[in-house]
DNA sequence: CGTTCCCGCCACCCG
DNA sequence: CGGGTGGCGGGAACG
């Protein structure tokens, strides 16, 4: 009917029509599958599996190889759909392949098996769509929704119809970076904290508060109206080919991934995702069919990507039972892309792509008209002819363009080679001989992991940021809930706001800048404060699931990770006898609880200063010659607030579970329990510091350890700790800790388990500390300025220890007059994680 | 039964 | 206007 774009009416007319008259053609149904094969039949699933573990063969791809090792023998299955079929097509007519044998997934593993991942320009990267559809024997449309997938990043990108190039994951680091930065600016971090809380609104029910916070987020939710974001250099190629940039799967599957890249475990269900992606639209029509829609599409999407082996499907147990979900399983993306073209290295910057940049009157014609009203409504109808007509506005922008050549472009150097290193990076950790789950997620791994970073780190002092470091279990062998206790691995990252940094960069040439497409309407919303900057004491998932859970539950899912862990029985058990007393004593989560509830109700969303550190339209032009409007806010918004206003909204323990300026939820007592408590359990490091308050601590210690400086601090180190612990509940409000303890802590944060616990301090201590020495420190932990433009870090340790997001990033931690400690722009995280996030 | 998701109609848009 | 694209949702397969 009208709710139906396409006339389906007909269609169902027609449809029923023709059931009737072809009772043995099923126009609009699912073929059944004819009844019946022998039990030997090659294409049971159970032969398939056979096929599988006999495969391990040889004429496997040198890459599939490589991912096979990486599997962990004994999990075979897992493995089954990573296997194309290595027969020849023989076989194929005789027997009825089962649904399976038709999934996107495998289907997609046989068209990723066509290329190579990191294809060179010398070989043919030519995808015909026809011929792909043909040789797998697939209809084209299938083909499709894989190349669309595959085109959202960047992999792949259409030459002209039924022609793509390919590009393997050469780009995907880029695109990856890309895609989070503008998820952050997006504040789907909130957004998803938001759904969930929704979804058990019921409990907390308080004021207008909520529904003020609730209408805002998405009611400038809207500005994630963004289209597709591009690379610089992946400009459509062909003008012709624009059109459809904003269309569902493509954008689809950015959004996807970019709900990934700003989670902090990174695990997205399937449901947050689908309310996400619909509530950008119209957030009113929570339109059940739609629902169900949005949800098969994500099917497909995460399809694919999981064949990318970027994501895997998990399970996540909240109280309303066992929900589908996917966890990231991709590279660890950091925001700050600098870091990726070393000016460091003689490469110097790579080429500008000349070719592919756009002329100077295009950059014009993409000017977006600011508006500057903040909170602009429009009906969707009216959103919907702003499309057509950006639409519009964009094809004729492109024409002139017209193809470009496609050799050129295609592979062109937008990449150094620096980079690809760093893409292959997570290869080589996967390589790794596979060991067992709790040995790769060991101590040992991570130790060298850190080894490695802080290295190279140092030797990577020029740049104004760390580089990126990719997480060291990507391809997922080992894969299990713990590691959603190990968000991000130490210094890898901050989870924020990569905005920051990568803002400031785009003046360099190589500069991983993106582009989105936005309304003009938008483009005022865009990131208006940094999503991440708040703390996120809970996993989202269970967290707002969670209304009040008792010891039993706990227990229980502790025991349940407990089996994958190294650490099992009795969680206490497990923990460092230091910590467990702590623990214990720990009435903690009553404590905490009624406080932060106390404090929450003060210091909910005080809709913070608007833009007034919009400073400017703050819009500039990249080099792809693409306008892109900043995100000013993040840096001018840090530089922005004044002391006072962190004081009021970083206090202790309410911000810990509030944030006014992140718009976190409150979160109950019980809520608090039932997840901080499990994720002590399954992490003997207790402490888990974001890469963010890392970063903060290394170098408050050191400004005080060194000279001290700027840090209004009298001991920001302890502070941290106290904070940190106060928070997670190991020690009482009251209590106070020295500083040296954290650095003995931080390091451990990454490790797993405990038996060398000392040993592992022991050594990142003495990395941490050689490396101070090395650069002679000078932490300034509070400048709050926001540099224009991209400033050279002045020491290798500084540039290693300051956030990602650039030196305003730095967390700063101050002693109020209340004689709470107070933490500004920095973020502790503690461990989140799921109740249960369980593999299928 | 709930979840997963293949199939293919047909609206759209491009050349 | 024909053909490439790809939104969309029924309902079968799967578990």
């Amino acid at each position: 009917r009208s709710v139906l774009k396409t006339p389906l009416k007909q269609a169902a007319t027609s449809h029923s029509v023709l059931t009737e008259i072809q009772p043995d053609c099923q126009p609009l149904t699912t073929p059944t599958k004819p009844t019946e094969i022998l039990p030997v039949d090659p294409w049971t699933p159970t032969s398939n599996l056979k096929m599988l573990i006999s495969a391990a063969s040889p004429e496997i791809r040198s890459r599939e190889q490589r991912r096979e090792l990486s599997n962990n023998p004994g999990e075979v299955l897992q493995a089954k759909h990573c296997l194309q079929e290595h027969l020849s097509g023989d076989e194929y007519e005789k027997s009825q392949p089962s649904r399976k044998e038709k999934s996107l997934g495998l289907l997609c593993h046989k068209f990723l098996a066509r290329y190579p991942d990191y294809p060179s320009t010398a070989e043919n990267n030519f995808i015909c769509l026809d011929e792909v559809a043909e040789e797998l024997n697939v209809e084209r449309r299938r083909i499709y929704d894989i190349v669309n997938v595959l085109e959202s990043l960047h992999m792949v990108s259409r030459l002209a119809k039924n022609r793509y190039a390919w590009h393997g994951r050469h780009n995907l680091s880029k695109t990856l970076q890309a895609l989070k930065k503008v998820g952050e600016e997006n504040k789907y971090t909130q957004q998803i904290q938001m759904i969930k809380k929704r979804e058990h609104e019921h409990e907390f029910d308080f004021d207008g508060e909520k529904n003020e916070e609730v209408a805002r987020s998405f009611g400038s939710n809207e500005h994630s109206e963004m289209s597709f974001v591009e690379l610089p250099g992946m400009e459509f190629r062909a003008a012709s080919v624009n059109s459809r940039k904003d269309k569902s799967l493509r954008v689809m599957s950015q959004k996807f991934v970019m709900l990934f890249l700003v989670s902090t475990p990174q695990i997205v269900s399937l449901e947050v995702a689908a309310k996400i992606l619909i509530g950008e639209d119209q957030l009113e029509d929570l339109d059940k069919s739609k629902f169900k829609t949005k949800i098969r599409r994500l099917y497909d999407i995460a399809n694919v990507l999981s064949s990318l082996e970027l994501i895997k499907k998990v399970h996540v147990t909240e109280e309303r039972g066992r929900k589908p979900a996917f966890k990231w399983t991709g590279p660890e993306v950091l925001p700050n892309i600098q870091g990726t073209k070393l000016e460091t290295t003689s490469m110097t910057h790579p080429p500008p792509p000349s070719e592919s940049i756009p002329s100077k009157e295009q950059c014009s014609k993409n000017l977006f008209p600011l508006k500057g009203k903040q909170n602009f409504t429009r009906h969707p109808s009216l959103i919907k002819l702003v499309k057509s007509i950006e639409n519009d506005r964009r094809k004729i922008q492109s024409a002139p363009t017209s193809p470009i050549k496609i050799s050129a472009i295609l592979f062109s150097p937008l990449i150094p080679g620096t980079d690809q290193n760093l893409s292959a990076f997570p290869n080589e950790m996967a390589q790794v001989p596979a060991i067992t789950k709790h040995q790769l997620e060991g101590q040992s791994k991570k130790a060298k992991e850190m080894k490695m970073k802080l290295s190279r780190s140092a030797l990577d002092c020029n740049l104004s940021s760390p580089e990126v470091v990719l997480k060291p279990e990507p391809l997922c062998p080992a894969a299990g809930p713990q590691q959603a206790a190990f968000p991000q691995p130490l210094g890898v990252c901050s989870p924020s706001h990569g905005s920051v940094s990568p803002v400031i960069l785009p003046q360099t040439p190589s500069g991983v800048s993106y582009t989105i497409y936005l309304h003009p309407s938008q483009a005022h919303t865009v990131t208006t404060y940094s999503p991440s900057f708040m703390l996120q004491p809970l996993p989202r998932a269970n967290v707002t699931g969670i209304k009040s859970i008792n010891s039993k539950v706990v227990n229980k899912v502790t025991t349940e990770e407990g089996d994958s862990q190294i650490a099992t029985g009795d969680p206490t058990k497990s923990l460092t006898t230091k910590e467990q007393p702590a623990l214990k004593s720990e009435a903690s989560s009553q404590r905490c609880l009624k406080r932060s509830q106390a404090l929450q109700e003060n210091h909910l969303p005080k809709r913070y200063r608007s833009d007034k550190e919009s400073l400017d339209p703050s819009l500039s032009f990249f080099p792809s010659g693409y306008l892109i409007p900043l995100a000013q806010c993040t840096h001018g918004n840090k530089a922005g607030f004044s002391n006072e206003e962190k004081a009021g909204i970083c206090s202790l323990q309410h911000t810990a579970y509030s944030s006014p300026v992140a718009g976190v939820i409150p979160m109950t007592g019980s809520e608090l329990k039932a997840v901080n408590i499990p994720a002590f359990h399954i992490t003997p490091l207790n402490i888990m510091l974001s890469p963010t308050s890392i970063a903060a601590a290394p170098v408050l210690s050191n400004s005080s350890l060194n000279s001290s400086n700027t840090s209004s601090a009298p001991n920001p180190s302890s502070s941290v700790l106290n904070f940190t612990l106060q928070h997670v509940g190991l020690i009482p409000t009251g209590v106070q800790v020295p500083a040296n303890p954290v650095l003995q802590h931080v390091p451990m944060a990454s490790q797993p388990e405990n038996s060398e616990n000392m040993n592992l301090q022991e050594k990142v201590r003495k990395n941490i500390l050689q490396l101070l020495d090395h650069g002679g420190l000078t932490g300034e932990c509070s400048a709050p300025c926001a540099p224009k433009e991209p400033r050279m870090p002045q020491t290798p340790t500084e540039s290693f220890f300051r956030t990602p997001g650039g030196p305003n990033t730095v967390p700063s931690l101050s002693a109020n007059s209340d004689g709470t400690n107070t933490v500004s722009q920095g973020t502790l995280y503690i461990p989140q994680r799921k109740l249960e996030v369980s593999e299928d």
